[in-house]
DNA sequence: TCTGGGGTCCTAGGACCC
DNA sequence: TCTGGGGTCCTAGGACCC
């Protein structure tokens, strides 16, 4: 725990809907809600205005629209707010080295690390004073909330207490004074499942959770999560403030306004976001070895499924093919209303491809090849791994998507014109054997057949 | 016609390995 | 005719955050 209130956090206010006050001088004083504006959006940020008619982050857009009929109800313009984020994110980075950006409108600085003759209650409010006139120079007007405290947890918990425009310091020593008559919401992992846990134990308040012990707490909520609360619970936050983290994972996803039913649409889009994930995938130098999807069916029920490749990819065409091949094993009847593409394991290095996939990266969304999925399995040892070829003599030629120990799920790409049925085969089952033998490093790849491409 | 999109982290079970 | 123990990897689901 630091003795000083060297941990800065800012928080610009109602971020979205201010750049669009910003730009916008039409818009100002008036109630501006930014978020998806389709059947089923959700808003992202109202503004002050909005928010007196009870308009709030996270509501349906069609509730927001019942409650404030009259407000200007806008999509949003990543790239303004991009860029005016970028603007406040270089200032606090003048201001420290270490800044630990949480999203476009939040972020900790550590003023620990900025050089000051002394980190004093004065000297730090001084800081944050100036930052806060020079977040409003160099975002053209937009206003942030600033806290100072020993810990991320007190900052960010001050920073929130004096919004809009506002800045509260929490000196030295008086934490817990502050935190006792709060809520236990406030702190940070307590959402609405471990509150409800915690009411039906009895705590309601930090206060309450100051008295239960740890061993309790994990009883409570679990491990991890109980030891964090034990510590947060008395004001005991060691996290350190970290510029730099690691990118774990890349998806996209998207719902649509009416619930999808054709299976044909549903790989056509998955194809089309696996393309998307790919190009970010490269724009930032990764690839990964996990390829998720995700589908949200019509009752909201909501299922991951995933597949792991010995190697990391970007391939666009790789990530469709094994996203389309994952939802093959679901049960989608009923409807789909949101489907989503992701790749996880990343690496910032991409192995030799093998198999040349990278020569032709385009699976068109319209013209996705009818399959015939075929799973097989045995106990004797895999052969296959993801990525390889393999041959069935009437099948013909197909490709293996997912491997485990013990089983191998090909899929074939046929001239039927619907998707066969579900068929099993022994792994050694004779007709199906590997395509061409596995290319030793260096080898000379032969092109994908054309309909790989 | 309630319930976004982009993430992170944790848990739990099974397979596998030594 | 009983039956390990620890560690790692993978998958699926869930809680949470902004």
């Amino acid at each position: 725990m630091r003795q000083v209130a060297s941990v800065l956090h800012l928080d610009l206010d109602a971020f979205f809907a201010a750049v669009e006050q910003r730009d916008k001088p039409s818009l100002r004083g008036k109630p501006v809600v930014v978020g998806g504006v389709g059947g089923r959006g959700v808003v992202s940020t109202a503004s002050y205005e909005a928010r007196k008619y009870g308009v709030r982050s996270a509501m349906s857009t069609r509730e927001a629209r019942a409650r404030c009929p009259h407000a200007a109800f806008l999509s949003g313009r990543f790239h303004a707010y991009r860029s005016t984020s970028e603007a406040v994110m270089t200032l606090l980075r003048e201001t420290s080295p270490l800044v630990e950006p949480l999203s476009l409108d939040e972020a900790f600085v550590d003023l620990a690390a900025a050089g000051l003759p002394d980190l004093e209650i004065d000297t730090v409010t001084e800081v944050a004073e100036r930052l806060r006139r020079q977040v409003a120079e160099v975002t053209g007007g937009l206003t942030a909330s600033v806290g100072l405290g020993t810990s991320k947890f007190i900052a960010k918990v001050a920073s929130d207490l004096d919004k809009p425009d506002g800045l509260v310091v929490v000196p030295p020593g008086t934490e817990m004074d502050l935190l006792r008559p709060m809520h236990v919401s406030v702190i940070p992992g307590v959402g609405p499942a471990t509150t409800e846990r915690l009411r039906r134990a009895g705590v309601h308040t930090v206060a309450d959770l100051e008295t239960v012990s740890e061993d309790e707490l994990v009883r409570i909520v679990g491990a991890a999560h109980g030891h964090s609360l034990h510590e947060l619970g008395h004001a005991r936050d060691d996290r350190p403030v970290v510029s730099e983290r690691e990118t774990k994972s890349v998806s996209v996803e998207g719902t649509y306004d009416t619930d999808l039913t054709d299976r044909k649409l549903m790989a056509a889009l998955l194809t089309r976001q696996a393309r998307s994930v790919s190009e970010r995938l490269r724009a930032s130098g990764l690839a990964g070895r996990t390829v998720t999807i995700k589908v949200r069916l019509h009752d909201f029920t909501t299922m991951n499924r995933s597949t792991t490749l010995s190697s990391p990819t970007d391939v666009a065409a790789t990530i469709g093919r094994l996203a389309v091949g994952l939802l093959a094993d679901l049960d989608t009847t009923g409807g789909v209303r949101l489907l989503g593409v992701g790749v996880s394991g990343l690496a910032d290095w991409i192995q030799e491809d093998l198999f040349g996939d990278n020569v032709g990266d385009a699976d068109e969304a319209t013209s996705l090849p009818d399959a015939d999925v075929v799973s097989t399995s045995s106990t004797i040892p895999v052969t296959w791994a993801p990525g390889m070829d393999v041959e069935h003599a009437t099948m013909g030629r197909g490709w293996v998507w997912g491997s485990g120990r013990g089983v191998v799920t090909v899929r074939f790409e046929t001239a039927q014109t619907t998707p066969g049925p579900v068929r099993s085969y022994p792994i050694d089952e004779p007709e199906l054997k590997p395509w061409r033998p596995e290319p030793t490093t260096g080898a000379t790849v032969p092109d994908m057949p054309e309909r790989h491409r």
